[in-house]
DNA sequence: CGGGCGACGTTATACGTAACACTTCCGGCG
DNA sequence: CGCCGGAAGTGTTACGTATAACGTCGCCCG
């Protein structure tokens, strides 16, 4: 990890390459056009590629004056809408070399006043959901203390983790779906390639096996409600039997596959059972009401800084997944027929 | 506006406080216990809120090597989960004295790669929606350039404001329901003393008040399901005539009118005929689909931030309200009977 | 043949802050 | 009377960067 090493300062990469402080700050500023000769330049880059070198932003904030960053207050982040206006916002900014950060206003309690305390400079630590797998590259571009959220314990770059206990939670889905009598499944799977939805996949099948009798049948889907009624579509009109009970990897799937099913003019839960993970509002805003796994994100959220800032601290994080808890509603009931 | 004048610094408190930069950091920094005298200490503070001082966090950040500052990746913030995530983290930090930025992960385009300059130090400019207006006290505090979304173009201290044309979707949503014969209104509005809940209020009787006949009732919820829900309630089981149109202040509201309308045994749109407005993904998800106004997310926030990029180059902001467009789908028809 | 200019760099400085090391003043104590 | 120690500050430096100002050297042109 090499704790104790301070980051490459740009008279570091200047003395590995043999030039002063000022050429490398010409050449990797791009300003070096007759000014640094091709060969030195190439001499320069490279020495910092070597070095690893990211100059520091604080540095270069105050040396300019500016910092090419925008702030976007919301409401909230519960709104969609506002995940769209953030969305046209960053790519305006990024075609004029602008960064967006985001200061969502406290809902309830939060860090109330001051949000440019909030909004500041260079980062101590990151926390990231291994949904957002793509960006941890960059992340590991720079040594900075890293917790995942959600993600492999094996495997996560020797970073800690922070999980939900998603697998008990398939677990009573499984059982309560099974003690009500069903034996044919299909599982309307997230089409991302992220651990926490690897381990709904694994632990319905593995639990399944252990149960002679049933059979499970999986199709994936985009994590929205247009993409899960298609697959949910095209999954319930195909050949072969019928399932009777539908377990969804999250409630915005299970609310596509609701769509697909009234559409049919079948009936929830008579015709068919129906499961969601993650008890959002939109749970109970369908009807009939969603049978669900209900994760506490809140509470994710508090043990996920707390793993940080223990990490930020040299000392190692307490282990345990956070329990899950299911919460059965109208849409699961007995199959109607015994196959 | 002061456009030149610089911030003041700690040694222009210094100078004005008539001792030095040191006593000025030591005092503004509470480490001042027995090291500078209290009327002294008082004289300092006195300066520093006088001059509007603001520490420069660039230098400070510099100056420490850290910024108690974390950031959170999140896949993107359509989700509600990860709301609950950044709310329960955000808290936690800031009882560690840290901040939480928020990098929502690139969704289509987007600054692609190097979160970290998105998440950098000061800044030089702020988007906000009028509904955080409790976050601007606290923005006004420092001089930075500003620019309102949804705000009343009067009364904006002057700041630039880039507005979506509420007024004629309300128009549109009336006019809609008015064709269709119906003629007593209830009007379901968010209990947020915001510009934009405002407009669709002074919209919705206005236009009202031109056609004899008709009447409107008022009632106010939280923007939540379950506010939204008991209201509705509340409002048709009391006493009084029956309205046959139900206009809702956005989406959120009018699913929860649905739950309501939905226990008490009623059918959309035929006992009642329900608008929204938004058009996010619940409008299509619950049964009837909801008539809405749809309002273009990423095109405000891509004028937003050109407004905000005009602003910092010195220029003027180009006027102009964004068009929005109403949607009919299966919540709305003639009433069953007339009055 | 001299001087100027372009190519190729370097030296020095400033941004605003925090903190270490140092000075001065004064009261008290042996 | 001498000196010690705490109170009350001040002088100075360093953080890492970008850039203005300044050399140096060879070559070409008048």
């Amino acid at each position: 990890m090499a704790r104790g090493s301070t980051r490459p300062t740009s008279r570091d990469v200047a003395r590995a390459a043999g030039v002063s402080q000022a050429a490398v700050s010409l050449v990797l500023g791009d300003k070096w056009r007759g000014r640094v000769a091709e060969t030195t330049a190439e001499r320069v880059r490279e020495a910092a590629l070597e070095l690893g070198y990211r100059p520091n932003l604080a540095a270069r904030n105050l040396r300019l004056g500016h910092t090419r960053t925008v702030l976007l207050v919301v409401p909230a982040l519960t709104t969609e809408f506002f995940a769209g206006v953030y969305t046209g916002a960053a790519r305006v900014a990024a075609e004029h070399g602008f960064g967006v950060v985001l200061y969502p206003s406290p809902e309830g309690i939060g860090p109330a006043r001051d949000p440019f305390h909030s909004a500041q400079a260079a980062l101590d630590g990151v926390l990231a959901s291994s949904m957002a797998a793509d960006a941890l590259t960059a992340i590991r571009g720079d040594q900075l203390p890293l917790v995942m959220l959600d993600s492999d314990p094996r495997g996560s770059l020797g970073a800690a983790t922070v999980n939900l206990d998603i697998a008990d939670g398939v677990r009573q889905i499984t059982d309560h779906l099974l003690g009500l009598g069903h034996r044919h499944f299909l599982h309307l799977a997230a089409d991302i390639p992220s651990w926490t939805f690897a381990v709904r996949a694994h632990e319905l099948t593995t639990r399944l096996a252990t149960v002679p009798g049933t059979a499970v049948r999986t199709i994936h889907a985009p994590i929205t409600i247009e993409g899960a009624q298609q697959a949910t579509t095209a999954a319930l009109t195909g050949p072969g039997p019928h399932p009777t009970a539908l377990v969804c990897d999250d409630d915005k799937l299970a609310t596509g596959a609701y769509k697909a099913i009234r559409r049919m003019g079948l009936h929830i839960p008579d015709d068919l059972s129906v499961t969601g993970l993650d008890d959002l509002a939109l749970a109970t805003a369908i009807d009939p009401e969603l049978t669900t796994v209900r994760l506490d994100a809140e509470l994710f959220g508090e043990r996920g800084m707390q793993a940080l800032l223990a990490v930020l601290d040299g000392r190692t994080p307490t282990k345990g997944d956070i329990p899950v808890q299911l919460v059965v509603r109208g849409s699961t009931a007995p199959p109607r027929t015994r196959p």
